[in-house]
RNA sequence: UGGGGCGUCGUCAAGCGGUUAAGACACAGGUUUUUGAUGCCUGCAUACGGAGGUUCGAAUCCUCCCGCCCCAGCCA
């Protein structure tokens, strides 16, 4: 169609055109309110971000608003941990709320009220069924329900009630609070849902001043329409109580927001629910929620990526009504991308080989510049020492190399990145027939700037100087599970056989440039044709240094590699 | 068999009666390169779940069919 400004690069959704119309339509006075919702009762993930991307992101560009409520309804699940964590993580991608944090359990007087007055409008009862009972009255998708035999009992009797149950005169469960729908709705969130459940459980906030707490259904709508909420956004599991929504917020008479929703994220190669999650927490099959493996928040953080890569996958990854699975690839190329502009590239090898250049002068230093960053000009160089002793990558030395294999083998030659042309005279082998020293001879006048500078070489090969290099753990991280849908294999029990047992690696004896012990937690670099690692925010000292891969580089030739296999 | 949704490239996803059916990722080829990275160039849906219909004209409207997802918590 009509092609937009070119200079746009967010594509259109239904709801930013949902929201858009309302404000060209003056819907809501111009403005825009919109919430983000968690229950603390676990770490925000990917999933959460696409959500909060959502709101936040329309707030922002609608020059509206969007509220952080908690939404902490029910005790016996939620944590103050789990406040903090999400507190923190929302504020680490970049988004901040409107005015103070919102709880919901902050409306339970309000809550309370107009529990009463669906009473008085006969809208609501009490009902003495259990749960058991209650749900065989309820019937089944295909089948009506039946009215509770205590439906009909009086205002008078069913306020008193509640407000024994508010006084904690009944135990748990001996009571509820009902809203007087309609049994027979093929909608069974109408066959009159539950309202209110008597729980002694002690509340992160309110403690134990309540033992009764309202259902998700009787607050949600309540609390966005007490704040003002325009735009009600949530996924799609919802759309069959946004009847109930609309019923209750019409019945009270007071401001309806718009409810609106979406499809969830799901991500390949892992799970994005967070009942599963902490399963994998409490099994220990990941060491926590910020295990650089989980797709949490916190763990992404951990393993590096950066908050402007989650915003910008979440951009791509746009809003829609149809259940998807996005490809793990996206991610992880919104990541590179992103650290490709900004991540300073070092020298590390991995898997250390030794190196000797038998005509290199013993005891000679060279302090060799090197750029930080060839995509951003003004990050400058560095000094990198060279010396005759050198490790060089296990993978980049082939004793019988294959066709179109650039790096080294006996007899041929490589360039080592900011230095010089070595080849390969001479191979070391111990007892068992591993090769555990490389004797190299060196091109002196191939120095960058010297007179055999220009000599093309195909394979460049990264190095560490043996007498400068520190060691360092690296941590190696794969998929968490090893099919691409691990929701498709059944339930529980097959999480853990689904998982992928080669998910985390760990390397203890890398070799590291010396000016990688003064990194900070957290700080991220390009390991120079290995990929983008960060400095472990929780383990890394100088004393003992730890870092993270957050992703590979792009890999041609191990393609191409396994090709040949 | 009840109610609510959804089906456009390998994966996401624009499209709102007239477009050569956007774009991104992935993939394939080429090119630059002291990172097999990056960048740059090229290719990649005669076709929109299927069948009918309306229309000068349909991915867009209508009908029927097929497939997938969600709902029977005193969870959210």
């Amino acid at each position: 169609m009509n092609k937009e400004n070119d200079a746009d690069p967010t594509t259109s959704n239904f709801i930013r055109e949902i929201v858009k119309d309302g404000i060209a339509t003056n819907k809501q006075e111009g403005h825009i309110c919109t919430r983000f919702p968690p229950e603390p009762n676990g770490f925000l993930h990917i999933g959460h971000a696409k959500s909060i991307c959502l709101n936040f992101g329309l707030a922002n560009e609608f020059g509206g608003t969007c509220n952080l409520r908690f939404d902490d309804t029910n005790p016996s699940k939620e944590e103050e941990v789990y406040v903090q964590s999400i507190i923190e993580d929302i504020k680490w991608l970049g988004f901040s709320w409107a005015g103070e944090i919102r709880y919901t359990s902050e409306y339970f007087d309000q809550l309370y009220d107009w529990a009463v007055c669906l009473i008085k409008k006969e809208l609501a009862y009490v009902d003495d069924l259990n749960a058991d009972e209650i749900r065989e009255h309820r019937g089944t998708p295909t089948q009506s329900g039946r009215n509770s035999p205590f439906r009909n009992r009086s205002v008078e009797e069913n306020i008193n009630l509640f407000a024994s149950m508010k006084n904690g005169e009944f135990s748990d469960g001996a009571k509820v609070l009902r809203a007087k729908i309609d049994m027979t709705s093929g909608n069974l969130n109408m066959r009159d849902p539950v309202l209110y459940r008597i729980l002694r459980a002690h509340h992160h906030r309110t403690g134990d001043q309540w033992c009764i707490y309202p259902m998700y259904d009787f607050a949600h709508g309540q609390s966005d329409s007490i704040e003002k909420i325009t735009h009600s956004i949530c996924t799609l599991e919802f759309e069959d109580h946004r009847p109930l929504y609309d019923w209750i917020i019409k019945n009270l008479g007071i401001y309806h927001p718009q409810q609106i929703e979406f499809a969830r994220l799901n991500l390949g190669y892992t799970l994005l629910s967070k009942r599963k999650l902490l399963q994998l927490v409490k099994e220990d099959h990941v060491s926590g929620w910020d295990d650089p493996r989980m797709p949490t928040i916190s763990g992404m953080r951990r393993r590096g990526y950066t908050p402007e890569s989650i915003r910008d996958f979440c951009e791509r990854i746009g809003v829609a009504k149809a259940n998807s699975t996005v490809e793990m690839a996206l991610l992880e190329h919104c990541v590179r991308e992103d650290l490709n502009k900004k991540a300073k590239r070092v020298m590390v090898v991995l898997r250390p080989l030794k190196l000797t250049i038998t005509n290199y002068p013993e005891g000679q230093i060279e302090e060799l510049t090197a750029e930080n960053n060839p995509e951003d000009p003004k990050s400058g160089t560095r000094k990198v020492p060279f010396s005759r002793e050198l490790y060089i990558e296990q993978e980049d030395f082939m004793e019988d190399p294959p066709k179109k294999f650039f790096r080294l083998a006996p007899g041929k030659e490589v360039r080592l990145k900011h230095a010089y042309i070595i080849k390969c005279e001479e191979m070391i082998k111990d007892r068992n027939g591993n090769i555990t020293e490389l004797k190299c001879t060196y091109d002196p006048d191939s120095k960058t700037g010297g007179s055999t500078a220009g000599r093309k070489i195909k394979g460049t090969l990264h190095w560490v100087s043996a007498q400068h290099a520190k060691k360092a753990e690296v941590r190696i991280y794969n998929h968490l599970f090893i099919n691409e849908n691990p929701a498709n294999g059944q339930g529980d029990l097959t999480l853990s056989s689904g998982l992928n047992k080669e998910s985390l690696e760990i390397l203890q004896d890398c070799k590291i440039e010396p000016s990688l012990l003064d990194s900070k937690p957290g700080s991220r670099f390009q390991f120079l044709r290995m990929g983008y690692f960060c400095a472990d925010l929780k383990d890394f000292t100088p004393d003992s240094p730890v870092f993270n891969r957050a992703v590979t580089l792009r890999d041609t030739w191990a393609k191409i590699a396994k090709q040949k296999k």
